[in-house]
DNA sequence: TCTTGAGTGGTCATCCTGTACAGATATACC
DNA sequence: GGTATATCTGTACAGGATGACCACTCAAGA
């Protein structure tokens, strides 16, 4: 059901060196090509890898602002809110958490100014009661898989 | 300095289906190939793309429990605990925000059980003051970058 | 006007991909 | 022990993509 070792080290490798082809990486692990090739259609297939699209800075974009929303949503509202978030462009992901109707969502912004101007544009619908807003300042540990992949391959050994 | 109006069509074509190759883009986007190579490889050198790596999803690989910590740290022990997060493999993100000396991380773990175990040695920590966790149900929202990529494109045109 | 940067369409050799197949190996089950 | 299922290996092939060039055109700015 899981990972096994081999399955650990080709996800590691393709983290570290997302370009290189199969063939490439059938010789780093020291395995045939078609056992590479076989392994990751079957990640993909089980869900596990989702796609290599690409990572998008949003900085680069101009949009170096981050930061985290605690929304508490009216009762019954939830389905309207998330249309209405999902319509703002600068809401990066939405999660339904528990507790009493929370919602907690990440926004970029083109600067602190327009920060306010995102939120407002966020909490200025109906369905929301209340908004505590944490502005982002550092990002000691930017997203990241290998270490629960390693995890997840040992458990499975 | 930010993107223009191809730039922003080649991310999303890109984002929309990884796997084609330079070719195929020029195609759909009806420019040479070369004016492909020479947008990646400038998008790359901006750092506007971080890069192409497997986007794993953690519920395939086990743990299918997601959640956020707020941290309360005790102050001058910042250093300390960036470090001890790092080292739990279940710790996927971790930024530090505006407020009295608090961060904010991302949990997943193998159940609602095992959270508590991840929990316990998140916050097992001289440094940590007080954890307040929220356990995700929906992710209405999954982490995109298109409609801010549209955004950034029209923004420059 | 001159210069510069960017896009175009073309060619080249090299390499990789997807696919297929037969044989070897391992594992679990009866 | 015998057997079925699954996996890995090595190999082969045709088609296509890649990275690197080049000369030409075009538009914008100095």
């Amino acid at each position: 059901m899981g990972i096994d070792a081999l399955d650990g080290r080709l996800l590691e490798l393709l983290a570290a060196e997302p370009r290189i082809g199969v063939l490439e990486a059938s010789r780093r692990l020291g395995v045939a090509r078609g056992t590479v090739q076989a392994r990751l259609d079957r990640l993909q297939n089980k869900g596990v890898i989702r796609g290599f699209g690409p990572e998008v800075d949003p900085a680069a974009l101009g949009y170096p602002v981050s930061a985290f929303a605690t929304l508490e949503i009216k009762q019954g509202q939830g389905k309207d809110v998330r249309e209405h978030l999902r319509s703002v462009p600068e809401v990066l992901e939405l999660h339904t958490t528990t507790g009493h109707g929370d919602m907690l969502c990440r926004l970029v912004a083109r600067s602190n100014a327009d920060l306010q101007r995102v939120i407002d544009r966020v909490v200025g619908f109906d369905g929301i009661v209340r908004a505590s807003t944490a502005i982002v300042m550092e990002n000691p540990v930017p997203l990241r898989i290998v270490p629960l992949v390693r995890q997840a391959a040992k458990d499975n050994s």
